[in-house]
DNA sequence: AGCACGCCGACT
DNA sequence: GTCGGCGTGCTC
């Protein structure tokens, strides 16, 4: 039978998937043209709703029309051949399964935004409209300016308008007859390209190229450029090599005019290329790495511990060389022919790790992260969905990547808290999604930490991943010294100086006159400075959110850094109108302005969200560190992983307390993390470091276990405490957040699932409603439940539908209507 | 999530 | 009387 008359004479149906939060499946008619052109995986563009129109992905092709609507037609099919591949499909459908969303949502994250269209409304003039004394006369001139430039953005024509309401004045417009309204749909991918210049082709063999050459008699310049092009080229070669044609510095020595002459007269053509927006790699450049004893030895466990398990926790020290050791399972993996991604935290993620890893890997590996531009990210989607990248590095979203072949996938820095996304949906934790993919593509899974998270090292000890434990340093390098200073003592012995201890300040100048480099860590979390009126005891507030409004001094501005809401920082009291105003509480800004004033010769630098905004601010700052003429690095969490300083010897950490007394049952963990990994950053080489910790709690259990660098140790006593509130890692957590503009509706609500849960699972289970840490969001009121799941003991998929049923009957329910349900699953 | 539709308060 | 506030409902 002939399949494709068959298929001729039956409609299309395709199931479409949606960057929206909607749970069914839509379905779209492939207009006739189409039909035979449809494919799994391909990008469509559809009209959605009333004036939308979106990019889907077809997720499924068949030929029932839907029983309870009319389907409508695709508007426009955008490949060829898919872009998303099978496996993925099936990836974003598990990640939505366990993460309690939508595959379309996972689907919106794994695209770059360049591979999305967007649609524009854009209005012309309605080339039916008659009736002109129907308008206002400044109607009338906006109708003249939609008229000359045929077509106009909303953005476009608020430029010509005083007031502020387009929407107004182009709504009138519509229900006048006078414009149309019209979607525009615009891909946003454009690929980079370059200007060439090459031979005409009727002189692209060397007889026509030499007979040029005495026709330019007289024309010095000319004759020497064009030989020049030709000499480099094998006589049998013109014609193949002018296809690649030269770059416009290649004719540097003629001026401008002649080359336009040239160009004029058809001896030279222009031509553009398209060039991947990354540099080509110069092999001359690469280089081999060669692993320590140590290294070879652990890098021969792992390669053991695989043959067992499939997921290793490898467990090396800080500064133990954890990157030669991947280099060098990643090359094995890779000659063997499969994929490899490798992923780091965001802030890892640096051009120093990057570098070192491209004179390995050259021009096969590729790089994925967010600040990139889009078209860089859709060259590295494309370039791993074709096969050109054979490994990637990348941060959290790459593991969504179209890979079909994955042989290996290193998590570094695991315990990492950024490797979970937080909002908005698909709230998935990157590195147990890469042990589920690579479990399906039967890859290896490689966790590295100096630190493990406690569910990695509880998987390691109970046997069900491979443990590799490295605990040496690389070369001479020594674990720090470490200084725990008690900032209650300090204070009643008056050797406090804005908020420095009078040891750690002398240390410090010690070491600026060493010329030896110091780094200055500041936890943000709840340490960023207010606004303070002295008199009335005003503090800034958010409007919108139950929080204070940080203050950013270099701009002079109080910022909500839960809704972005912005303002210039007033010069008086709005209250009181006293200008007594001052900035309290200890900010990266201010430390860097205390130091400042203790020591004006010193240069100091600041690394932060607010001086790393742009794409090579981060890497502008490390690099004027690393060249040394700086002597103070103050910053948050960013300066705590993936640098290496030769010369940094003294390391100082603030408020500790900040971090171990958190409420949260995780903040020994954390604050053991944070403290061990800035330590880390001290002594690299030869140089020992000291690290100072001031603290108004020194005798906290976590400091005794970070001094002796004792992770294990810290672990066993942990543990017992997570045992005893059954907290993971014996249990998973699933967090459900009510957000309502009434308080009391949305602690209801809450309360309400609270107990219909409790029913259900046993009260033990079951925790709040309990406010949310900032009570309230943008207006809105956030309320908590928690409920602890013991691994093993449960029906996972029972229990998350069970959630979801009782989230949508509360939904329905009249009063509860307008709450909102946000699902985090293994929330961190 | 967006976005349009629809029903009530405070302005010309 | 009108503008525009945001509650409600729908999207193939």
């Amino acid at each position: 039978m002939q399949s494709g008359e068959l298929f001729n004479s039956e409609t299309i149906f395709t199931d479409v998937l949606l960057p929206v939060p909607i749970p069914q499946a839509f379905t779209y008619r492939a207009p006739r043209h189409l039909s035979e052109q449809v494919q799994v995986g391909s990008r469509v563009i559809v009209p959605f709703g009333k004036n939308r129109v979106l990019t889907g992905i077809i997720s499924k092709i068949h030929g029932t029309p839907p029983e309870k609507y009319k389907a409508k037609y695709i508007a426009e099919l955008m490949d060829d051949e898919p872009v998303v591949t099978p496996e993925q499909l099936w990836l974003f459908q598990w990640v939505a399964d366990y993460y309690m969303c939508h595959p379309g949502e996972v689907m919106n994250m794994a695209l770059p935004s360049g591979m999305k269209v967007n649609s524009e409304s854009r209005i012309q003039l309605n080339p039916d409209f008659e009736s002109e004394e129907l308008l206002e006369d400044f109607e009338k001139e906006i109708l003249k300016v939609v008229e000359e430039k045929e077509s106009l953005s909303y953005a476009d024509l608020s430029k010509y308008l005083e007031e502020s309401s387009v929407n107004k004045v182009i709504k009138k417009l519509i229900d006048k007859g006078a414009i149309l309204v019209y979607e525009e749909v615009k891909e946003r991918y454009s690929p980079k390209k370059v200007k060439k210049l090459r031979l005409a082709a009727k002189y692209a063999n060397q007889s026509a190229a030499l007979a040029l050459i005495d026709e330019l008699e007289g024309k010095t310049k000319q004759q020497e450029v064009i030989l020049k092009f030709i000499g480099l080229l094998p006589p049998d070669k013109i014609r193949e090599k002018n296809l690649h044609g030269l770059d416009k510095a290649f004719f540097k020595e003629l001026s401008a005019s002649s080359l336009k002459t040239l160009i004029k007269n058809e001896v030279l053509e222009e031509f553009e290329i398209t060039v991947s927006r990354f540099e080509k790699y110069d092999a001359d450049e690469m280089a081999t790495i060669t692993l320590t004893e140590p290294q070879q030895n652990a890098s021969d466990q792992i390669m053991e511990a695989f043959a067992e398990q499939q997921v290793v926790l490898f467990h090396g020290i800080t500064g133990s060389g954890k990157t030669e050791i991947y280099i060098d399972l990643i090359d094995k993996v890779l000659s063997s022919g499969s994929q490899v991604l490798l992923m780091l935290p965001e802030i890892a993620l640096t051009t120093q790790i990057v570098s070192r890893l491209q004179k390995v890997f050259g021009d096969k590996m590729g790089v994925y992260h967010s600040k990139f531009s889009d078209n860089e990210r859709v060259e590295v989607y494309m370039g791993v969905l074709k096969g050109n990248y054979q490994f990637v590095v990348g941060v959290r979203s790459s593991i969504l990547l179209p890979f079909t072949n994955l042989g290996l996938v290193i998590a570094d820095e695991e315990h990492e808290t950024s490797y979970k996304q937080f909002d908005p949906a698909p709230r998935y934790h990157a590195r147990d999604v890469a042990i589920m993919l690579a479990h399906r593509q039967h890859a290896k899974v490689l966790l590295g930490s100096a630190t493990p998270s406690f569910e990695s090292y509880w998987q390691a000890k109970n046997g069900k991943y491979g443990l590799v434990e490295l605990h040496q340093r690389f070369g001479k390098a020594t674990l720090p010294a470490f200084e725990v200073i008690d900032m209650k003592e300090e204070r009643k012995a008056e050797r406090v100086n804005k908020g420095f201890s009078q040891s750690f300040l002398e240390a410090l100048e010690a070491n600026i006159k060493r010329k030896e480099q110091t780094i200055i860590f500041q936890n943000r979390r709840g340490y960023a400075p207010y606004m303070n009126c002295e008199e009335c005891n005003w503090i800034g507030q958010c409007h919108q959110c139950a929080v204070s409004l940080t203050h950013h001094m270099y701009e002079n501005t109080l910022v909500c850094h839960y809704c972005g809401y912005k303002e210039t920082a007033p010069k008086v009291c709005p209250v009181c109108e006293s200008t007594k105003l001052k900035s309290v509480g200890v900010g990266t800004e201010k430390i860097e302005e205390d130091l400042q004033e203790l020591f004006p010769e010193a240069r100091i630098l600041r690394m932060d969200l607010d001086t790393t905004r742009s794409k090579n601010a981060y890497q502008n700052i490390i690099s004027e560190f690393a060249e040394g003429d700086v002597d103070i690095l103050v910053g948050t969490q960013m300066i705590s992983k993936g640098l290496d300083f030769d010369n940094v010897s003294l390391v100082a950490v603030f408020n500790a307390d900040k971090m171990i007394y958190f409420p949260d049952f995780r903040a020994a963990e954390r604050a053991f993390q944070m403290i061990t990994q800035v330590s880390g950053r001290a002594g690299r080489k030869e140089k020992p470091g000291t690290v100072f910790i001031q603290t108004g709690g020194p005798d906290h259990s976590v400091l005794k276990y970070v001094l002796e660098n004792d992770f294990i140790g810290f672990y066993d006593k942990e543990i017992h405490e997570r045992e005893g509130f059954n907290y993971p890692p014996f249990s998973r957590v699933i967090s459900i957040t009510t957000k309502h503009i009434m308080r009391n509706v949305s602690h209801q609500a809450a309360g309400k699932l609270a107990a219909v849960l409790k029913k259900y699972l046993g009260p033990q289970r079951v925790l709040g409603p309990e406010k949310a840490l900032v009570e309230r969001v943008r207006n809105q009121y956030l309320f908590e439940v928690w409920v602890k799941l013991e691994k093993d003991k449960l029906n996972m998929k029972a229990v998350k539908a069970y959630i979801a049923e009782q989230i949508t009957e509360i939904n329905t329910e009249k009063e509860f209507k307008s709450v909102r349900f946000v699902v985090n699953v293994d929330v961190v």
